[in-house]
DNA sequence: TTCTCTTTTTAGAACTATTCTAAAATTAGA
DNA sequence: TCTAATTTTAGAATAGTTCTAAAAAGAGAA
């Protein structure tokens, strides 16, 4: 069984591989977009590094995800019920799902989601589907 | 054949049903993204209106777009490549395409579209389907 | 018509989310 | 160390939208 501390060094080692020098702010966005929010704002993110950088500015963490997204390590997204762009640490073709009691946003699968369009006029590059609705009883998430 | 000039009053009318006094200017605001915009913005509205009102407040423009939606003329989208809320005209449910060379966006009619999803967590009210890409030499736009 | 009350329009301030600026701090590496 | 490049920062600036409160317009009663 590894020891824990091993998490540390391999999100260094991943900002590293992506050419992104390994700051300890950066470390400390990359701690929470990358591994424990799934649909981040900058706001989410200065609200959960409040207790660590206090002081740290909303530049630097717009700064940090944006460079972050130019490198491939998040996918922006828009939603239709915010003016926030979300942060997407799942970076691989998904859909969508937001509940509109929490207004929590849920990743889908493609493998659970049948699309097509039968079309002759648009060469199709990417889709984004956003389901809309409520979360039953049992309220899984998925990804 | 009818005269022409009855359009002007069709739409007077189509305020009333909707419980919305015509004043001059949310007729002009009403003849741009009712009959000649389709997905429009605030913005697309003022430089359309200006040389008819070069006075028109933008409190105005926003105040009408979103009292024509909140009585169910209009219906809001935000999407992925503005910060801008777009207002649609056609408010039936039905899927877009993003020229991503143009940034101009189309409507796809549900008829065309084929989504379903495995699931057994969420109760699906809505779906939100944007396809990206690019027009083909054809290039026809359908809705 | 005029009076009165309500609704609408307006200019500009305020607000929210994000980006920019330029100076200070940090870092890498010669 | 020294130096140059990069990163962080506070605060200003920008963009899009909403709010405010006063003026204008409109509807209906008298
Ligand atoms: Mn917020
Ligand atoms: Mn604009
Ligand atoms: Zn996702
Ligand atoms: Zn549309």
């Amino acid at each position: 069984m590894k020891h824990l501390s091993l998490k540390s060094p391999s999100l260094k080692e991943k900002l590293l591989e992506h050419s992104i020098r390994p700051t300890a702010q950066r470390l400390a966005i990359a701690d929470f977009v990358l591994q424990k929010g799934r649909h981040s704002t900058a706001e989410m993110v200065q609200e959960h590094l409040k207790k660590f950088f206090p002081h740290i500015s909303l530049a630097t963490i717009y700064n940090t995800l944006n460079l972050f997204s130019k490198k491939g390590l998040l996918k922006e997204y828009r939603f239709p019920h915010s003016g926030h762009v979300f942060f997407d640490n799942n970076t691989q073709p998904h859909a969508h799902f937001l509940d509109e009691n929490s207004q929590e946003i849920y990743d889908v699968p493609m493998e659970k989601v049948n699309i097509s369009l039968k079309n002759d006029s648009f060469e199709i590059q990417d889709v984004e589907v956003l389901f809309k609705g409520t979360l039953t009883n049992k309220g899984g998430q998925s990804g």
